[in-house]
DNA sequence: GCCGGAAGAC
DNA sequence: GTCTTCCGGC
């Protein structure tokens, strides 16, 4: 098991501080729990523990007259405050590690990808990062989170902004060390009281007033916000301790450290999944108090990086998210779950493989696409969780079929792929592909936008879904690490805080095969290359597809990618059109694109062939 | 100890 | 919206 004094997770300074709840107009009980976190003060209370994102209150009751001295409700008990965490588990904020007392355990996941859609990556290493949950370590380079230009900050999310994110500062001013309840209880002054450098919080008001000047560097965002310089010049240890501070041992997963990159800011434009600009594609917020904080900086390394697209990506399963919420950052390729006959090791970059740079997995198949993504509502209660469906035996709510239908949103009236895909599971295998939900893409999406759920993911994860389903006994992928990722339902959901886990072919590839590897997910959810293949796609459509699919890589273009869109239309119009010429000659039904296909290969084969012939100018355009 | 519904405060 | 409070159930 990892330990937090050996490997080092940096979560970002906002994500310590009060002004950093923006949804909230007090601090929230998650933003106080990391600050008690960080507080060496306060590890004899609540201290990080075991795994990434772990940790355990060890005075439930003191944590409790903490966070009620804070809140000034010096009847806060842990059966209250605990109730308040059970609170962020809908929200996905927190879990509960099972079978550990009072240990619960982060979300990064969450956390991270809600508040940093931004990733920077551009110049080296200033900065810094604060304390540190536990984490895989990871090296060197690094990456940050937030934009990094005014530009960035106020540009394309602007609105993103809560609106309390810069209030929040004279608020929590005024409030200052608001500490004086009623009942003559301290309140949040109490930290400060125990050691913690009043500034220690201020430099978190500078950096939001900084944040609000336009001409604000990255370091400046450093050192006003990440990283205050540590007036002892002692290094803060274990866990906590900002990366740049952190002995090598600390293995932060988000060290600093250059990271090759043109000129290196992923601007927000570059995370399109995760705008939430009025016409982005979040009609779910989780919650307000992880609106992205858009000033803070947050360090990985490339690794990291990895594991954090990864994360991303996995979230986009997570939370059911559009395929287009795939990060799509130039020079960084996510982490793609290893396919079995890789023969890769551990997810996430745990292997010797994942060390080396990150453009190294260009070479793969990986290949991000700025998805939209969508989210989805919170995961159901438990008892909708567990009652009617007891042991995650395959059940989805939201699912109005078992068969496996991957769709790309299209053209009201145009083919549908999840007919396509419909026709290609037309042998309903019995241990089919994983089924797939598939919902609707309102007008206001965009036409490329694909919703996508696995469904299988939901059963293992009880409708959560959160995370990659573990690893696939025959996805032949050994299973992460971490000791109790799957001895929780809920535990998939730690995935995204651990180490990601690679999906598996059958699952997570299919996912985030949306991009990496599009046949087979175009071709039956994986189906096709199971033992037992039992797909009916024929093997024309297949190598087309793949080669379509391979061109629209190479375009990397979302032009490109409205391109296969409209191949894949082409395509399904095709598996469907002897069928529906049969019927009615019409291709207009989209309804009859679900018919099974039929016969006519034939013909499809030299309409496929036609069809590749204009895919190829197409793609020659670009 | 933990869970989660319900009602209500802010 | 985010808890706080209460409470019955496991």
């Amino acid at each position: 098991m990892k330990t937090p004094g050996d490997t080092g997770f940096t979560f970002p300074d906002w994500a310590y501080k009060p002004e950093s709840s923006p949804g909230s107009r007090q601090i929230q009980l998650w933003h106080f729990i990391l600050e008690l976190l960080r507080k060496e003060e306060y590890h004899d209370v609540i201290a990080w523990q075991g795994d990434y994102g772990e940790f355990v209150i060890k005075e439930p009751e003191e944590v409790a007259r903490l966070w009620g001295a804070r809140k000034c409700k010096p009847q806060m008990n842990y059966d209250k405050l605990s109730r308040a965490l059970r609170y962020y588990y809908n929200k996905r904020i927190l879990h509960k590690t099972k079978g550990k007392r009072f240990t619960y355990k982060f979300n990064f996941n969450k956390l991270v990808l809600v508040n940093y859609p931004f990733i920077d990556m551009g110049s080296a290493g200033s900065g810094v990062p604060q304390s540190a949950p536990p984490v895989p370590s990871g090296v060197s380079t690094h990456f940050r989170f937030p934009p990094s230009t005014p530009s960035d900050v106020l540009s394309p999310s602007e609105e993103l902004r809560s609106p309390g994110v810069f209030s929040a500062v004279p608020r929590r001013i005024a409030r200052g060390s608001v500490s004086d309840c009623s009942d003559g209880t301290s309140t949040n002054s109490e930290l400060e009281e125990t050691g913690i450098a009043p500034g220690d919080d201020r430099p978190a008001d500078r950096a939001f007033r900084n944040l609000l000047h336009p001409r604000l560097s990255h370091d400046s965002l450093f050192r006003v916000y990440g990283a205050p310089p540590n007036p002892t010049g002692l290094p803060r240890s274990g866990p906590l301790a900002p990366p740049h501070r952190v002995h090598p041992e600390s293995l932060s997963p988000f060290p600093l450290s250059p990271l090759p990159g043109p000129g290196g800011l992923l601007v927000p434009a570059l995370s399109p999944a995760l705008s939430m600009t009025p016409t982005s594609h979040m009609p779910y917020t989780p919650s307000p108090s992880l609106s992205p904080m858009l000033g803070s900086h947050f360090s990985f390394n490339p690794e990291d990086m990895k594991r954090y697209l990864q994360a991303h990506t996995q979230s986009v399963y997570n939370y059911h998210l559009s395929p287009r919420a795939f990060l799509h950052y130039p020079k960084i390729v996510i982490p793609q779950p290893q396919r079995p006959d890789k023969g890769l090791g551990g997810p996430a970059g745990m292997g010797p493989h994942l060390s080396s740079h990150p453009l190294h997995h260009q070479a793969e198949e990986s290949h991000l696409s700025p998805f939209k993504f969508k989210l989805q509502p919170p995961p159901l209660g438990r008892k909708q969780r567990e009652g009617p469906n007891p042991a995650g035996a395959g059940h989805a709510p939201n699912s109005g079929s078992a068969t496996a239908s991957f769709s790309y949103s299209r053209e009201p009236g145009s083919a549908s792929n999840s007919a396509s895909s419909g026709m290609m599971t037309n042998n309903s295998t019995p241990a089919g592909p994983p089924k797939i939900k598939v919902e609707p893409i309102s007008d206001m999406e965009s036409e490329e936008e694909v919703e996508v759920t696995n469904i299988s993911e939901e059963e293992h994860e009880d409708d959560e879904c959160d995370v990659f389903s573990p690893p696939h006994p025959n996805g032949g992928l050994a299973p992460p690490p971490n000791h109790d990722r799957m001895t929780d339902d809920d535990d998939l959901e730690e995935d995204v805080f651990k180490t990601p886990a690679a999906p598996t072919s059958g699952v997570g590839a299919n996912l985030l095969g949306l991009k990496a590897e599009p046949r087979e997910l175009n071709l039956g959810q994986g189906a096709p290359i199971s033992p037992g293949g039992t797909h009916c796609i024929p093997l024309k459509l297949r190598f087309k597809r793949r080669w379509s699919e391979d061109q629209r890589m190479e375009a990397g273009t979302e032009e490109a990618e409205d391109k296969k869109s409209r191949a894949e239309r082409e395509e399904i119009t095709q598996e469907v059109e002897p069928k529906l010429g049969k019927e009615n000659g019409d291709r207009k039904s989209p309804d009859t694109l679900a018919a099974p296909l039929g016969t006519g290969q034939r013909r499809v084969s030299s309409e496929l062939q036609r069809a590749t012939a204009q895919l190829s100018l197409e793609n020659n355009i670009f």
